[in-house]
DNA sequence: TATATTTGCAACCGAATAGTTTCATAAATT
DNA sequence: AATTTATGAAACTATTCGGTTGCAAATATA
């Protein structure tokens, strides 16, 4: 099974999750409460997640608080970042159409 | 079949094609041999990036050239920010980490 | 101590995914 | 006109994925 950040962020559920837990740290039933499905799909879920440490687990008695590891986040951001340069110049395929329709009204 | 960029980049075959291409537009034929798996499965995934936007077409003849549309990218930075605030922060979960070790230490 | 609560894990199922093989189409070359 | 080249699409296959159901372990509560 592959579990890298990316195959990580791509099902919405899971970024859903991510979400949820950015604002406080929470336990997979009160986790599962916002969600139309099983409490067992969304510990898989958090299995994943922790397997590729965007989460991390902190017991309190038969409470297992899952909380958000914003930092492996970065790695995202890193490789977004060879494209930034690209987006941000004139240059991108998005303006080049609007430049091309502008042209074009002359 | 899911189509948004998420799920796009999670295959780090589709990741390759995209750095690839930015530096300049390509046809299939041209990106496939950077790679160790078939023509007709590059094809594929240039369908499902062109369906979701991340990737263009331009005739020229027979060929035809894949480019990148970078601006779409930004729909991952655009989700991205909302973490940003918080991996910048002192306190998230390994600035946290490190907190604890060296107050133990004491 | 008996019972309830919180959780993870394994087995199973249907759908999606990434790849291959084969074929059709269209443009360039001979 | 015949052949080669560049490409996309369809059919098929093995694997992965997300979900469910059922069960076991550990902690809290009565």
């Amino acid at each position: 099974m592959r579990r890298d950040v990316f195959q990580a962020i791509a099902d919405p559920t899971r970024r859903a999750i991510l979400v949820l837990i950015a604002a406080r740290a929470m336990t997979p039933n009160a986790i599962a409460e916002h969600f139309d499905t099983s409490r067992q799909s969304i510990s898989k879920h958090l299995r994943l997640l922790t397997e590729c440490e965007l989460v991390s687990q902190e017991q309190a008695g038969r409470e297992i608080y899952y909380q958000l590891n914003a930092s492996k986040m970065k790695e995202i951001d890193v490789w977004l970042e060879q494209f930034r340069k690209i987006w941000e110049s004139r240059f991108n395929a998005l303006d080049q159409v609007l430049y091309n329709m502008k042209k074009n009204k002359k």
